[in-house]
DNA sequence: CATGAATGAGACTTCATTCAT
DNA sequence: CATGAATGAAGTCTCATTCAT
């Protein structure tokens, strides 16, 4: 076997490793995932993992990474460069909404993302700086929108940013506690309207309050 | 003493213990948080909690119970009965901006729900309950301002009001997560700035969609 | 109960597993030494040991702690104050001979204080102390000799304690390594008999060297 | 490649081995030591070692036979034959002084000896016969004294023999567990002058007890 | 009412060892 | 010869829970 296939399988042992890890975390947060559990979904034994991944918190890492990498390049290739901010919101609330519906991505990352809020300072740091990507994301779709005229300059892209990125999260939770009563993608294009109604407006009259 | 006079210390042996293990479980989470931290903060030992309460989950129901029943008064008393809608979206804002920022209450809740969503079914049932509850008090405000002609009637009323129950708490995660990136009152005032100047919009175009 | 009684006992608790731990690191050494072992030698169960015992290390400095104070108060009784040098030097042999093979607290010091040399740096610098302390004490035996003439003047006594200590835990070793083929009564008296007569010998000539 | 070629390197594999081992071996001790850490110091993995040994004792083994015949050659090279049994005594006490703070060599012997007290008969065994050997050379230079009218009669040389062995060794240990307070060179020297005075006593009255 | 003590299940982790390639 | 991968036993530690006093 060529070094490189060898090492590529050793790529391989890691990365199935991830996925199943990330089925779980997604499914059970992660500290109700013993490595057992991941394990044995992957139908090794413990000692396995910890041939593959230091620890557990590395393992989670290591999906992290994973999910968070695939979840920008998707948004990043879906939306660049703007040349319509409008489209360009759209588009990210059809990813959002693919990504929370047909696959556990997007749950996957609100999940652990809340909990390590409490109980991993290292990993809530990881999570901020990829709110932080997302939020200067969208504010740069929002300037550039601006820029070209298209959307209303009386607003802080800042803010706005941050309205939408909360929208969409806060629209997800209620559909993954919920989802025989929340209609995830009727409420996405309800808020996706409302606010590019509202950010497409003329700015004759300011919206601005403190 | 009194049967009363017992009872009624009883009643504050387990009002007290709430009050300290909700401090717990909304610095740690419900995992993260020993019976025994609790003991330890409330200045007992383990045994006095078992007196109190059935088991762990016991505490966290009525600890939940709690929280969420004095947030919902809040609520309740502030908004009802709804003579301006408009107002009435506003001071909700303001409401649960206070509740984020200057207590733990709405962050208790916020975890520990999307905690639950992986790991326990009937709390995570009692949260959808209180969800919904929102929802349907959000609807009830928009569908009494559409009545009084105060917000536009080509807009689903339940939709709407998941917009909003997500915009708010999509806002405040991020402010939990990264309080200094992240300016919660100036968020939650642009969304509401927005939601109602387009809810209040003359209903000539349609917003609707799907 | 008395309060007293009461944290008699858990004071009992305690003494006891640290006894049974101290039965176990003598004859296995730290390492080899599992928690569960204590446990099961002290008719509990893992958990119990935890409740006493922050974590098996501390149940080790509770056990050296323990052996190397009952010793060292053993050796203070018998020699304090020190009337005569060369009664004293012979009394402590006898004591260290009777720990030795009457007891294992001297097999447990010795076989724990070399273990602790490669593995555990708190421990050791412990160990350190309680040697140092033992060759000061000898040094002040041999200076009160020197003192009342009964010993030559011609001789470093920090040295000559070090030499007697060396002397005494060397011929335990060998004497816990083959106990067939060492008679450690008759070693420590020959032992002794030599170091005496020459610390005795009039200081007419000197047997300093570099 | 010829058989004999293969066989050397197949030998060099094992000494290389050896030697690596040795180091781990005396600066962690055995059980503290894991086959990964010596084949990551070695720069191969694991699997080569069992290559080279059959199991961890194995390599053990091969380590200690090595170390310890190194030393014996050594010592047996210095002083036989024995024509001056006095300058032999000497001469011991400074190859051991060399081997303990020179190299590590004398280190790895006496903690793996003790570590081996308790946990592994079969090498115990071996270091018996170590020590024993030792000792019946130690005798064998006092005995050959005696012949010669250098040293007193009035002495049992194996007693004898065992008190130097324990001297020096129980230096050799206070100096590794405290290299800054004990100077074993003046320790080693102060012993094997006073052992040589004595020793070397005419014998008209005897010194000898029990 | 409350405590101290204990249990037992289960978590994470390490490590000697094996084996196909 | 050597490696990468995996196993499985054993170890340390945590924690919800129970119970006699």
């Amino acid at each position: 076997m060529s070094p490189g296939a060898r090492s590529a399988r050793l790529e391989n042992g890691r990365r199935d490793l991830t996925d199943v890890a990330i089925d779980c975390f997604a499914r059970y947060g992660y500290q109700a995932t013993s490595i057992d559990r991941i394990a044995k979904s992957a139908g090794l034994t413990k000692g396995a993992i910890y041939y593959h991944f230091k620890d557990k918190e590395d393992l989670l890492f290591a999906a992290v990474k994973n999910r968070v990498g695939q979840f920008e390049r998707r948004v990043a290739a879906a939306v660049t460069p703007v040349t319509d901010a409008v489209a360009a919101l759209r588009s990210l609330a059809r990813i959002c909404l693919e990504h929370a519906t047909k696959s556990n991505h997007r749950r996957f990352i609100v999940t652990l993302m809340i909990e390590a809020l409490d109980n991993n300072a290292r990993l809530s740091a990881q999570f901020q700086e990829m709110m932080r990507r997302f939020r200067t994301f969208l504010r740069g779709i929002i300037e550039a929108g601006q820029a070209q005229g298209t959307l209303r300059l009386d607003v802080d892209a800042t803010t706005a940013a941050t309205v939408y990125a909360g929208a969409v999260m806060g629209a997800e939770i209620q559909y993954y506690q919920d989802p025989e009563a929340v209609d995830l993608e009727r409420t996405l294009n309800l808020f996706v309207d409302q606010y590019i109604t509202w950010l497409a407006q003329p700015s004759g009259r300011s919206a601005k309050r403190k």
